[in-house]
DNA sequence: GATATAATTCAACTGTAGTTGAAGCATTGT
DNA sequence: ACAATGCTTCAACTACAGTTGAATTATATC
């Protein structure tokens, strides 16, 4: 199993931009609430198979979502969340979108912008 | 300011989907920072002030974002999070990602499948 | 071996949304 | 009044991604 280390914002995005299809999202929620084979989806979102099957594989691509064949009957396929994965993006998600990051504002720009006066400004290696 | 109380699931998706845009986030991550004017934000993403402009009217249409205008010169116009929502938005993620939620396959399809016994089903009004 | 079942894959279509480049608006300075 | 600045809006273009419907794969049953 697949499982995400350390999240980039470039993930991040990944997974925002996965989770941003309504029927994805909706996927998931029937997943964490234990409905896991392809016919069942189909039947609650009244969507096609092929449609779940592609949403599915989209998910299983980002890593939200595991895949295991019925050991007695291999036709039967269930999905899982892939619960490592998922706790790495809500910590991310937590971290990312916390209200206490936020900075005030910092003018260096327009009319209020704390401009460095000239004869401070030093040329140097530092770039 | 609009503020967010009892946001759904489809407001939910609303907000992955206006998040899930890789400029759109990068500009959210730079207002939480302090970076707050139209040409600052282009500056630093290398994009023209119309797209910054598109985006953060996205954002704002979202709830996202607050807009002000300078009080000394008005063509200056300042951005910011609209922290209540943010707030809002973060618990929401929180709850809805939470590994915690994810329950036990419960069987209703396929092999394995609890089939209910047909003398055990009632006709009654409980539809 | 032939048929049925569960799911996946494929090519073609379509609609949405980001981009492009130009015009427009509000405000300020000369 | 005129030009400059900062930003917004607009119509046309383009690309990506979800959908559609059919074909394909893999497994199981007769």
């Amino acid at each position: 199993m697949m499982v995400i280390e350390q999240p980039t914002t470039q993930q991040l995005a990944h997974w925002l931009k996965v989770l941003a299809e309504p029927r994805r999202l909706q996927i998931l929620n029937l997943l964490m609430a234990g409905v896991q084979c392809n016919c069942e989806l189909g039947e609650q979102l009244a969507l096609a198979p092929n449609l779940i099957s592609h949403h599915l594989s989209v998910l299983r691509k980002a890593g939200l979502v595991e895949v295991e064949r019925d050991a007695a009957d291999a036709r039967w396929v269930y999905y899982a969340i892939n619960r490592p994965n998922l706790e790495v993006l809500n910590t991310a998600f937590a971290a990312f979108f916390d209200p206490g990051r936020i900075q005030a504002r910092q003018p260096s720009c327009g009319p209020q912008a704390t401009v460095v006066p000239d004869d401070l400004i030093t040329v140097g290696c530092d770039s």
